[in-house]
DNA sequence: TCAAAAGTGTTGATACTACACCCATGG
DNA sequence: CCATGGGTGTAGTATCAACACTTTTGA
């Protein structure tokens, strides 16, 4: 066996995207490099440091650069293409982390930026930062059109769409989240039925108030029962 | 940034989960590795080099570990934790290869394992080698978990299972892969219907001879037209 | 009283399950 | 002519899309 130390390896680092639903809009945080061209944004990343498991390189990186804690994430895919990175090779694992409604206002120092989708198949996303087209670094176009393609494949079945509202929600919300996720209007009765016949969601006997029309109920999601 | 050269980082490596279907169930290929622990097998593996992308790398090592060339892979997912390797700190990308049945008796100094699974929900794998059980070393009994959780949850829609046969093939062939992955049996007309209704089958004209029961025909898989 | 969004009922179409049955070949 | 597996028909059920409709609030 190689001497793991002396050998000569790709650099490992990861990369998260941070989701959040903003105006309807499916948008992922991004930080701006300025050090990689001029008006060029990137997915908040950091190198994985020997003897620290992938996990607790995340949730460093997590507390680093965007000051949140505690959030869950989970592993997407890993790109490893030599030239990727125009520094070296760096080879990084992508991580998905949600952010749920009300974390979204707490004063993060964080651009957000929507992510388009062109048709219905694979293929890299666009980014835009308050409606203009914006550039990102690396294959971080890749990465975010991966993500939206893992994302509309297991919204049906996972709980993923709770992540990004706050602990109790309206089911419009959840059909908004959706909605935002698939790129598509949803019908609402449809929608509805096949929500709650999940048997994972208990009606507080909450409402929403404040708004001009008829108060909807709040639900909060039960939590799973073993699989 | 920190210098990629002198910084310590982990050691990357990939690892293949070579799968055939044999005797109705789904296999993977295994090496011995002795160096390990007595009667301990692994799955293919090898180091990333500098400047080598993931997909060289698979390849590489499929070609010098078995001989292999030529097998579409898909990348599965990365394990990062630093105990997984009791050498040291070794980050492995997990690839899966499908093998052709045809392929299956080329003459493969390649050990060859049952993958059985315990209910219904996740978790490891185990493995048995002629009926025995077999000790895996490394975390390989979780990534081949993950790789069978992953394949069931694809099968349906994806054109994976033709890639354990031959180029012509029955329908009782597909249903025997489907059946195989999913540990389950399944209806024979319910799947010859809808396998059929998917539209990416054609009817050679051929037929299947020498058995002792009215002869099958045999289908082709048409090209995918651009999705 | 009106606008807006919450929430429910109904209907026709589609897909799936489960079983029964017929067909073609080797022995 | 029998055993074996290939291949088809059908009836009952669950699921789903689409639309119409009623309800409840703030303005």
């Amino acid at each position: 066996m190689t001497d793991l130390e002396t050998y000569r390896h790709p650099a490992l680092a990861i990369d998260l995207v941070i989701l959040a639903i903003h105006d309807g809009h499916l948008c992922a945080v991004v930080l701006p490099r300025d050090d990689l061209g001029k008006e060029t944004y990137a997915l908040p990343g950091g190198f994985v440091h020997h003897d620290q498991s992938l996990d607790q390189t995340v949730a460093r990186v997590l507390a680093e650069k965007t000051g949140l804690t505690g959030l869950a994430f989970e592993q997407l895919a890993t790109y490893g293409d030599p030239a990727r990175d125009p520094r070296g090779h760096v080879v990084s694992v992508a991580y998905l982390a949600l952010l749920p409604a009300p974390l979204r206002a707490a004063g993060l120092p964080l651009a957000e930026i929507r992510v388009t989708w062109p048709g219905e198949a694979g293929g890299p996303a666009s980014a835009h930062l308050k409606g203009t087209p914006l550039r990102l670094a690396f294959d971080h176009a890749a990465i975010l059109g991966d993500t939206v393609k893992r994302l509309r494949g297991k919204i049906d079945y996972s709980r993923i769409a709770f992540s990004l509202l706050p602990a109790r929600f309206t089911l419009r919300q959840v059909q908004e989240v959706h909605e935002a996720i698939l790129g598509r209007p949803l019908l609402k009765p449809a929608f509805r039925r096949k929500l709650l016949d999940r048997g994972i969601l208990r009606d507080t006997s909450e409402m929403q108030t404040g708004n001009a029309h008829r108060p909807a109920a709040l639900y909060e999601l039960v939590p799973p029962t073993l699989e």
